[in-house]
DNA sequence: GCCAGATTTCCTGGTT
DNA sequence: GAACCAGGAAATCTGG
């Protein structure tokens, strides 16, 4: 009802920010990211696209995705009995995954194996983004697609490796939800959060190509260098063309409460990851 | 259908 | 004056 009219009254304001972007961006809603981002596509997988040849690294990394796809809450896998690299990945049978990961084990398992069968056929280069792909057909803009960015599509998401002993937590406020020990889908109604996309924005200092940067790394300090872009990424990863950074700064504020960032006074664009943010320190990487 | 969590949207006022 | 910051208030969306 009073949307209608608001919707309309923010036309200005959007069309500005995409007339600031590069045209592709504006090609709603599927628009090619790599030509915002050059290098940023199949950059990932494509070189060492066979799981056995992973590192441990890209292990964990396909362990994020897996978890990312099914909704499946990190505090379910203990990433501890996951290092490893590709090699021994693949030698793991299905109780070693069942072992390891408990009721997400056959999940994990079936995934892989697909991703080893698909890598037999010669001369078919292969991502994880075919097994993807060759699950649901109907996906119409890979853009906002969750479960098919990590490979031609940068999703920062997608890099939150966080095999910390404490999961990383969706929210600061998980602690409330202890009555749900074994919690295979976690409420998270809208994905990754808004603070998670920002962290691995930062983690993935190869492919964030100058839209965020630390100020402070050790300090969990950043400053937004691109906003409007960083707002038009989140609100492609939202399926919301009208995301500005007016509207994603105070999300960010809504995090000062919450404690996940910190207020820096008198800086403009900067932020700090607060004591209920996880998963941006080297230590825990 | 209700509820809660996490934004999203709009707004006013202040600061740089 | 533009861009940003700070927060209040209400709406929206989604999973439980």
């Amino acid at each position: 009802m009073v949307r209608h009219t608001t919707c309309i009254m923010s036309i200005p304001s959007t069309a500005s920010i995409e007339s600031q972007l590069p045209t592709t961006w504006s090609s709603y809603p599927c628009s090619d990211i790599s030509t915002v981002m050059p290098g940023y596509t199949s950059r990932l997988w494509s070189q060492d696209s066979q799981p056995q040849y992973w590192s441990k690294y890209q292990v964990w990394e396909w362990l994020q995705q897996m978890l990312d796809m099914h909704q499946i809450d990190a505090a379910s896998i203990p990433f501890q009995n996951f290092d490893v690299d590709g090699r021994q990945l693949c030698s793991m049978t299905y109780q070693d995954f069942t072992r390891a990961a408990g009721t997400v084990g056959p999940i994990l398992y079936h995934s892989l194996t697909e991703l080893k069968w698909s890598g037999q056929y010669p001369g078919v280069e292969f991502s994880p983004l075919d097994v993807i792909k060759s699950e649901p057909d109907d996906f119409p803009c890979p853009f906002t697609e969750p479960s098919i960015y990590p490979s031609d599509i940068y999703d920062p998401s997608f890099q939150s490796l966080a095999p910390v002993a404490s999961p990383t937590p969706s929210s600061p406020d998980t602690n409330r939800s202890h009555s749900r020990p074994h919690q295979v889908k976690k409420h998270n109604p809208r994905g990754t959060h808004l603070w998670e996309f920002i962290r691995d924005i930062l983690l993935s200092p190869e492919r964030n190509p100058g839209l965020i940067k630390w100020e402070d790394r050790t300090d969990g300090v950043f400053r937004f260098l691109k906003s409007e872009a960083v707002a038009q990424l989140w609100g492609k990863k939202k399926n919301n063309s009208s995301m500005t950074y007016e509207k994603l700064s105070r999300a960010m504020r809504y995090y000062y409460k919450r404690e996940i960032l910190e207020r820096v006074d008198g800086r403009r664009l900067v932020y700090k990851f607060g004591r209920n943010a996880r998963g941006w320190r080297e230590s825990e990487k």
